[in-house]
DNA sequence: AAAAACTATGGTAACGTTCTCGCTATTTTA
DNA sequence: TAAAATAGCGAGAACGTTACCATAGTTTTT
């Protein structure tokens, strides 16, 4: 069984004490430059790795923040993390990942059994479903930081969204200006708050424009490509039907396409389809997707730095950014 | 600052030893029902929870294990990633990230530093121009497991990985039978296994089949779809053009097919194209894509369960598991 | 030249667990 | 009925590090 050098064994080697040794280390002050050689020589040459566990019991806090999240396995979330990494590492985090399936049932479970001593800070994008949020407020109270991204619970500490209203207004006074004039909306869960700002930024473009709003036309399910599908076929069955097609994110309106393709109905003339996010997949489906891009790798950039404040300074006050999305026209908001 | 009770507390409380308490606590033997029901109800009552990082230097285990992965953000990690996490969550593990973008110096740094007192084993897949493995030899020989998925080196240990070889030779061999004759190949840099059992399996088909081989037709540059365009417009500028292309990954694949549909050769017809791991991308891009499935969030499971043998028992014998891939036909390989 | 202020180091008590003994009742065995 | 086993618990030493305080030696101040 291996064993690994520690402060001690350098210590001893070097007939000096282990306070001097673990100065040295640290590379704090109160330490001559030549005893500082000499440990970190020593340290070296015995393979000396710090025992993090050590560490983190002494001294209260641990390098390690937890990311909690719905999934991983799309491109939004995973770029997300690509983001929070970039900056964690290169401040000397480590990432903890945890997954809820979007179960709020699972992301309770995480909560009560969080390995709680062994995290300096929480970053979360609650579960779609999850209507309490008592144990975000307990964590918080409890001394561990947490920062919401993409969706966010009403809690007071730091935020960061997207601009989800604008990006859906935009969208939506985009296919008002190319001539569209029925518009549905294929929205999220209720409740969730970037669902809500969607829904918004889409019914006050109509009434800035003074469409009337058809209640007939504005569902709500849930984020999968097969609802987008669902979703387009109940509205295609509507006696009125829309001529175009807002969707909450590129999944359902990815759904939206296959959909109308199957039926065979002209996407972009016959109806125009644009979705929110940007997924790689957007420019690649044919017809290729109008859709708002989402700052993804930005807000894992900058929900990771607003922690790592938080973790430094307690009391930090809570900033909430909200990150303006860009609008890419592509085929399948063209009308001719 | 919020101070979360002990076991120390507990006991105080209860008037007991704290070893009561941690046996009770642990369910161990040598402690009567009633003893456990007390504590247990204080534990909840006092919102105790465990410290991890006293328990890890204690027992010189923590239940955290590391991944350590080139990117996330695609389709096969992000799901290898989550069958890992499936797997891990269900026996109590927390899962600790590291990503190298690709980048055998930062994969070496990860290792230098690796929190390794912190970690009980690691999953990893090798960044892909990584040419020395002493520093995965070494950790192992620390007594740290590792285990290798889908990108594996030649250290022996268990490992995961596709049957990339009959994967690939399946998807040549469908090409062939499809009646395309002047079959090329855009592989992934040279030197990682996946790449070269791929190119052995395209290899194997055209000897089976009594094709010669054409190194014009062979190219092999970065995993990426821009390197996919590229390598495809260098076969157009062939003398002898070849009528179809077998492309490392679907990444690669889908370059080839932007950049033939820029060039306005028609696929399937003019040019088939298959791909290797069924990226949800494949069967939405236009024309939809021929590939081989990879079983990704099986790797994931699989690796995830060789690495807890590997902790729970030293001395593990290591295995090499190799899960077969699925040929799915879909347009670009269909010539009329 | 005495007092004050640093500088570099050592000693030791935490931090919250687990783990190995050891002890006392009680129960089982011979 | 004496001896042995067992069940339940407690005391205290680890685990590797940091943090606080003390101390010896050196330099600066008055």
């Amino acid at each position: 069984m291996y064993h690994y050098a520690t402060i001690k064994d350098i210590a001893k080697e070097l007939k000096i004490s282990v306070s001097t040794v673990s100065r040295a280390l640290r590379d704090t002050y109160d330490v001559s430059p030549e005893t500082r050689e000499m440990v970190l020589a020593m340290a070296t040459r015995l393979n000396y790795k710090p025992n993090y566990n050590a560490i983190g019991l002494a001294k209260g806090s641990t390098n390690n923040i937890g990311i909690i999240l719905p999934f991983i396995a799309n491109y939004y979330f995973s770029t997300v993390i690509t983001g929070i990494q970039e900056i964690a590492y290169s401040r000397g985090f480590n990432i903890i990942l945890f997954v809820t399936n979007d179960s709020p049932e699972r992301e309770l479970a995480i909560f009560e059994n969080l390995p709680v001593a062994a995290l300096d800070g929480l970053l979360v994008c609650v579960s779609s479903t999850s209507d309490s949020c008592e144990h975000f407020q307990k964590t918080i109270d409890e001394g561990i930081p947490v920062v919401f991204f993409d969706r966010a619970s009403n809690i007071k500490t730091s935020k960061v969204i997207q601009d989800d209203f604008n990006g859906a207004f935009e969208a939506v006074e985009h296919l008002i200006k190319s001539g569209y004039k029925k518009i549905a909306h294929i929205g999220g869960p209720r409740g969730l708050l970037f669902t809500e700002r969607r829904l918004q930024g889409y019914l006050t473009a109509l009434e800035k424009y003074n469409i009337s709003i058809n209640n007939d036309w504005i569902i709500h399910t849930a984020f999968s490509q097969a609802s987008g599908e669902a979703d387009t076929y109940q509205l295609l069955a509507c006696k009125n039907r829309p001529d175009a097609i807002f969707a909450v994110n590129d999944r359902k309106a990815i759904g939206a396409i296959v959909a109308l393709k199957k039926e065979k109905i002209v996407i972009g003339k016959d109806m125009g389809v644009v979705g929110f996010t940007n997924d790689p997949i957007s420019a690649l489906i044919s017809p290729s997707l109008t859709t708002v891009a989402e700052p993804a790798f930005e807000v894992g950039k900058l929900s990771c730095e607003l922690l790592l404040k938080h973790i430094k300074k307690r009391n930090f006050i809570p900033e909430e950014i909200s990150l303006p999305g860009q609008l890419i026209v592509r085929e399948s908001s063209i009308r001719n």
